[in-house]
DNA sequence: ACAAGCGTAACCTTATCGGTTACAGTATAG
DNA sequence: CTATACTGTAACCGATAAGGTTACGCTTGT
């Protein structure tokens, strides 16, 4: 597989530069829209929590995406780091099709 | 967003129609060539576990794909259910971003 | 000085991943 | 028919994570 050098982007940095920024509110105020604790909102935006399939749908209510643009930030986040801390699945060996 | 009427395909569904069968190997064999238990590929394969990144990478390294298939087709599936699972999300209302 | 906003620690419940072991059912080989 | 192989899955474990509430300091602005 390529091999990005520079880890992508965690959702929280998207989501805090590109629309919790530009919409002026807070964080508090964005957990009550999103109807999710501070904490939760909070753990994302500090890239130490996870968009669920329930934070993208939310989010993608809130500023009007896709829910799949933030899965998949969080998906190629998760991959990353999944293929660059861990070693054993590097030598698993091809399995052919028969025709 | 756009709502699908049915389901995604489980990634275990497209795992043993377009790769396992084809390979000619069993649940067994291919449990041992991910260097996985029995029990976790197998539930996969019935549609009662979920492709981590981790297994991701495996499948990927097995039948010479790239991990993201697999994944995406996880997160859709995820995505769907949540979506058609939950109410909640569906009145956040839009955040409106300044000029 | 006060209040607002923030990060986050502590603690809880619930849930999932992956593992091992063991069991029952099916199918195939002898 | 018997024996083996393969399978699904239940029961159990430990580790990890999400999301919640509460509470504590820190910083900033009024």
């Amino acid at each position: 597989m390529r091999t990005r050098k520079r880890p992508p982007s965690h959702p929280g940095l998207i989501l805090k530069l590109h629309y919790l920024e530009p919409s002026g509110i807070n964080v508090t105020d964005l957990a009550k829209e999103l109807r999710l604790s501070r904490k939760t909102v909070s753990k994302i935006l500090n890239e130490r929590g996870a968009v669920t399939t329930d934070v993208a749908l939310r989010l993608s209510r809130a500023f009007d995406t896709t829910p799949e643009l933030w899965l998949n930030l969080q998906t190629n986040y998760d991959l990353w780091h999944t293929a660059n801390e861990t070693t054993d699945w590097r030598t698993i060996k091809t399995i052919m099709l028969r025709a």
